[in-house]
DNA sequence: TCGAGTTAGTTTGATATCAAACTATCTCGA
DNA sequence: TCGAGATAGTTTGATATCAAACTAACTCGA
């Protein structure tokens, strides 16, 4: 991309590569967003309620975790979610602090009725490779995704 | 991921594979945040004075299409780099629809000084994969971006 | 048991993001 | 030349996002 810049040629290909990482996860995510939108729900709604859906009830610290996103930023969105009532909160009693989020029956009818339809889209969309290409790909995303610093580069974590 | 669910494999295989992708791309851009943030600018505006100092002058839809975001944003994002004495901005002549953007001498200094840290940190982050590799990954998203639909899997477009 | 440090969650203020409605400008054909 | 349609950009209203400051609740050691 930066065809004449003057740094090295090691960092031009990594500048390219990291360029069409992203553009890719942006592009695919970009044509999922319709399905999404179908269901009245952002990206951040839609993950929560699949990982409830798929997990179970969970705190709000650990969907925050997953979704990879702020506890302020967890906050609001949940918060969104429970005035739709598609989930529901509740102060953990062992230990205060923590607030568990779980599906109502509202929100776990949504989530059951739209994951499937996103998934079959994940799956078009993911079919321009081979079963094997996308290992391949699954493999060199997850290494760059652990970064640097990462002990072990097999079988660090899942 | 989803590891007892009822979907096909191909299906798994492809929300898992997914999943990496659009991690990879966020956990790398997180760890490249903070040199952004360094220089008082969020990813949006150091994408356009990137794109203005490899490119030179653009127009404001141009700009757009480039960062992959919608027109009104694009309004947001120059007007607070306009803000800051960043860029400049004037209507064309030929076509006053049209608005040209450019670096100031502040942002040409600006995103001279911080484009090599960036390009720095991005090469650290893709070490991780050797240069085989990343051509490999490469290729791979890209394929994975031009989507289901792009004809001809060689040579559409680079 | 008390207090320092930690952790979960909320709030605040700024920016970003989107879709959709809107204005201004241009093009092209009848 | 005029008007329909296209294109560039702005505005609006809603949501998302972040960092940082904050509250509430817990832990652990002296």
């Amino acid at each position: 991309m930066p065809s004449h810049y003057p740094g090295g040629v090691r960092e031009t290909l990594a500048l390219t590569t990291y360029i069409q990482l992203v553009r890719a996860a942006e592009s695919v995510s970009a044509r999922l967003l319709p399905g999404i939108a179908a269901a009245k729900l952002t990206e951040s709604r839609f993950g929560v309620l699949e990982a409830l859906h798929h997990l179970g009830p969970m705190h709000q610290c650990d969907l925050a975790e997953r979704i990879l996103t702020t506890s302020g930023n967890m906050t609001v969105v949940i918060r969104n979610l429970e005035r739709r009532g598609l989930v529901r909160r509740a102060r953990a009693n062992e230990d205060r602090r923590f607030i568990l989020v779980s599906l109502t029956a509202r929100g776990e009818a949504l989530i059951r009725r739209t994951f499937p339809k996103h998934a079959a889209a994940v799956l078009e969309q993911m079919t321009v490779l081979s079963d094997t290409e996308q290992r391949t790909l699954g493999r060199l995303c997850r290494r760059v995704g652990l970064g640097p610093g990462a002990r072990g580069t097999a079988l660090s974590r899942q």
